[in-house]
DNA sequence: ACCAACTTGGACTAAACTAGTCCTAGTTAA
DNA sequence: TTAACTAGGACTAGTTTAGTCCAAGTTGGT
């Protein structure tokens, strides 16, 4: 299915939310506006402040804020802050795959890998939360080769 | 994670190993040969013959060979056969979404849905099992806008 | 005609992961 | 000092996934 996890998933919800202005927005504030459990909201803000995507404001009308400009944070780093690294085939990455010798296809793998890596990148908070749909132009890609 | 499934990987391999030639292959055969269990290494044929992408030879001496040529076979397709629908996100399908109303993001995950899908679609087997590692070419890619 | 080798299809189990909840402690504004 | 909030972690339930096993059908060789 190769898919993002519903957690990714209500992460980027959570802060498009939030993209649409600069104010603080409590937790359960956010979960009312986008219909979620309280609880996983607060998680998934935690979550994302971890990572330094929204920053906290503690004590009485607290509440989270998104630590940078929409246009200044990707698809990729939500998506990393809430399911960890991103990549394809369990062995792209680093680590130390067993049977490295009989995967002749890794390498093609982590290329595969790189280009959705810098889809993910190329695409910020900015351009998600635009009011009027925007098209992708998959035939600009299509017309080039993906391995050359 | 934005993962392939452990199956999906596997298929990946099993396709390969047998792209290598246009012979037929025992399931037993093509465990020992990468290294994998036998009844999974079944397992899997099993779901890629259900797909046409192996046609079975019934019988003593028989087993599994590709259906077509490699270079007409798609990651797209393999990975569709093991894991189902690629799709992002949930509901970037057809599926109708409970908080359709509040997902203003959805139209642009489906455009990178899009591209991803693309990608996949244009890497055949035949390029994964090529020696040389290709690399690829991602500046192409980075040069033009992805959403326009 | 028979046997051995092999696929087919499905049911089944065990383990891993994920979503989601809850609780306690610490911080701040009023 | 109290109410409103976050921080951080532990915990549970549910779902998905990987992997195993078995009974039945098919074919080639002897």
């Amino acid at each position: 299915m190769l898919r993002l996890s519903k957690l990714a998933d209500y992460g980027s919800q959570v802060m498009a939310y939030m993209a649409r202005d600069g104010d603080v927005h409590s937790a359960s504030e956010v979960a009312t506006g986008l219909g979620m459990a309280a609880p996983t909201v607060s998680k998934i803000l935690k979550m994302l402040a971890r990572e330094n995507l929204v920053a906290s404001v503690l004590g009485a009308k607290g509440g989270y804020m998104l630590a940078r400009h929409p246009s200044e944070i990707s698809i990729a780093e939500i998506i990393n802050a809430m399911d960890g690294p991103i990549s394809i085939t369990e062995c792209s990455s680093t680590s130390t795959c067993a049977r490295e010798s009989f995967c002749s296809t890794r390498s093609n793998w982590q290329g595969i890998n790189h280009i959705i890596l810098d889809v993910l990148e190329k695409v910020n908070l900015a351009e998600m939360i635009a009011p009027k749909p925007q098209v992708v132009d998959v035939n600009a890609i299509r017309s080039r080769g993906i391995l050359v």
